[in-house]
DNA sequence: TCCATTCTCTGACTTAAGTCAGAGAATATC
DNA sequence: GATATTCTCTGACTTAAGTCAGAGAATGGA
C-alpha cells in the first residue's frame, strides 16, 4: 500500500524530470551556457539585484559576477550600482537582452504547448488540472515550520505585513499600539514563548506567536500567511505547531482571540477543537475568544 | 485562457525539476559524482548490457566506458562479455555493488516519503493520485506516430506482439497464415499503403497498417498497443493516423474487420465514426466488419 | 572616527561532463 | 574467405560549473 504510493513518486519524479529537461534543452538551443541563459531570463524585464539573483539561483558570488561579465560582454546586461546602497548592485537587460529573454520566454511557452498538443481537449485540461495540484501540494510539502527569534528581519517583515493586512480587513482599521499591548520579544522567545515563521524555500510566508498569558494558559497571536502561500493547508499546520510549542512548554491550554472580519480564521479555529468562551482580555478589536485543551 | 494553461505548465516545469532535484541532491550525499550514482542505479540487481546503458541514460560509448571503469576501480562492478556475442558487454553489480545499489534505492523512498510527510493525509492522497495522472498524461503526449518500412526489427516486433496477443484472446486461436493472407511489406510501404509504428522515448509502444482494397478503399490491419502503453489514448491516436494516412494516399474510405472477443476495438471503432458493414472479406477470425467514410 | 560588516569582484583552482577520432575484437554478410 | 558492420575501449580534447581566499569599496554602529 505504502509502496504502491512510494513507487508513483519516485515514477513520477523519474519521468517528469526527464520531461522538463525539454526546457533545458530547448535553453541550451540558442548557443549559450544553461547557467548564463537561467541568469537572463532571472534578470527579467525589470532587473533585479545582484544579491537577490544569487538567492534565487543559489550561485556563489564569484561565480555570479563571472556570468554577468560574459553576459555583459555579449551586450545584453548593464550592472549599475544602486542609488540607495552603492555597494549593492542591479543588474538590468539592454534591448538586445530583452530581445534574448523574449526569445527565452517563447521558448517555454513553446515547451508547454508541446505538452498539450498530442492530447484530445479532454485529456489536456486534466493534464493542466493535475499539474496544477501537483505543484501547489508540492509547494505545500515544501513549507517548513520553525521557530526563529522574534527579532529577525524576516519575523519582522511578516508581523509588518500582518498589521498592514488587518489595517485593510478590520472595518474599524487597525493600530496596533491601541488598548492590546504588543508582547515584546522576550515573551515570544523560549522558555516564555515562542515565534514560528514558516518558509517556503527559504522565504518567509507565514508566522505565529505563542505568549504566556496565565500560569499554565498560553494566547496564540500573530497568526498570518501570506497570500501567495493561502490554498496550502498552512494556517492548520501553523496551529498545530503552535499547540506543540505550547505543550512543550508547558501550558494546559491556549486562547486566542479574533475579529469578526477574519471569518476563514473563526472556522479554522473551530474545527480544530476550538471552542468560543468568554472575554479573556480587553482588546478592543476583538469580537470572539477561543480556547482549546490540549491532549 | 490559453495564456493561463500555459502559466501553470510552466510553473510546474519550474517547481518540479526543483524539487525533483532533490533526489540528485541526495544522490550526491554518497560521496560519488551524479553521473556514476546514476549509472549505478540504473545496472541494477540484474545486470544490465553496456548498449542497453547507453540508450536508456543516453550516454557516449566512451564516457560510459569510462564510467565503469571508475565503478570498476571501487569494486562495485564487473564487465563482461555476453557469451552469445562477445562484443556486446554486461555490466553486474558486485555485493558491494548491490549494498551501495540498496543504499540509493532507500534515498529515492526517503525523498518520496519526504515529499508525503508534511501533508496531511487527504493532501497526500491527492498529490499521489495528481502525481499518477501527469506522469500517465505527460506519457501519452510524448509518443510519437510515425510512418515507418514494416520490415524493420521494431515493425516486426510490433505484429508479431499482435500475433501473439490474437492468439491468446481469440477463442479459436489465431494462426496468421490461415485463410487470411498476410500482407507483404510492399503493400504497406507508401503507395500502395504505410505502416505506423508509436513509439515512446523511442521504445515501439504500437503499430497499424493501411493497405488498399480496392480503387478508393484501404483497409486498416494490425492495430495494436502494447500492455504499458494501454490506458494513454493511443488506439484512438492511432486510428486517427490511420485516417489521415489514408486521405493522403487518395483513399475515400476505409474498411477494417474484427473479433467478437476484441470488444473494447469495436467499442473504438464505433466511437470514432465507424459504421457495421456486410461481411467483405473471408477472413475466418472475422465476426463484424466495420467502414467509414473519409470527410 | 574607527571598526565591523556587507557586497561585489578577481585570481587561482578543481571537478564533472561530455565530445571526437580511431583502434581492435567479434560477428554478420556477400 | 574477404569485407563490412557492430560494439567497446583508449587517448586527447573542450567546456561548464562550481569553490575558495582575499581585495577593495561602501555603509552602519559604537
Amino acid at each position: 500500500m505504502d509502496r504502491a504510493r512510494l513507487d508513483i513518486i519516485r515514477d513520477f519524479n523519474r519521468t517528469v524530470t526527464l520531461r522538463s529537461g525539454a526546457l533545458d534543452e530547448s535553453y541550451l538551443g540558442r548557443g549559450r551556457p544553461l547557467g548564463q541563459a537561467r541568469l537572463l531570463f532571472e534578470i527579467g524585464d525589470g532587473g533585479r539585484d545582484l544579491k537577490d539573483l544569487r538567492q534565487r539561483l543559489r550561485l556563489d558570488s564569484g561565480y555570479l559576477s563571472r556570468l554577468l561579465a560574459s553576459l555583459r560582454r555579449q551586450g545584453l546586461v548593464t550592472v549599475a550600482a544602486e542609488p540607495t546602497d552603492r555597494r549593492q548592485r542591479r543588474a538590468v537587460l539592454t534591448d538586445a537582452g530583452r530581445a534574448e529573454w523574449a526569445a527565452y520566454d517563447d521558448l517555454s511557452d513553446e515547451v508547454a504547448r508541446s505538452m498539450l498538443a498530442p492530447l484530445s481537449p479532454n485529456d489536456g485540461a486534466r493534464l493542466v488540472a493535475a499539474m496544477g495540484e501537483v505543484r501547489r501540494l508540492l509547494a505545500a510539502s515544501s513549507v517548513a515550520i520553525a521557530v526563529e527569534p522574534p527579532a529577525s528581519p524576516e519575523a519582522r517583515a511578516c508581523v509588518a505585513a500582518y498589521v498592514c493586512e488587518l489595517g485593510r480587513r478590520f472595518e474599524e482599521g487597525f493600530d496596533p499600539g491601541n488598548g492590546n499591548p504588543t508582547p515584546d520579544d522576550d515573551a515570544l522567545t523560549p522558555p516564555a514563548g515562542c515565534f514560528l515563521v514558516a518558509r517556503l524555500d527559504g522565504r518567509a510566508v507565514g508566522c505565529g506567536a505563542l505568549r504566556r498569558l496565565s500560569p499554565g494558559i498560553g494566547e496564540i497571536k500573530r497568526m498570518w500567511v501570506a497570500p501567495e502561500a493561502r490554498g496550502l493547508g498552512l494556517s492548520r499546520r501553523l496551529l498545530a505547531a503552535l499547540e506543540d510549542q505550547a505543550r512543550d512548554l508547558g501550558f494546559e491550554r491556549v486562547r486566542l482571540d479574533t475579529n469578526r472580519a477574519l471569518t476563514e480564521a473563526q472556522a479554522l479555529y473551530r474545527s480544530a477543537g476550538y471552542r468560543a468562551i468568554e472575554r479573556f482580555n480587553d482588546n478592543p478589536y476583538a469580537d470572539f475568544w477561543f480556547e482549546k485543551e490540549l491532549g
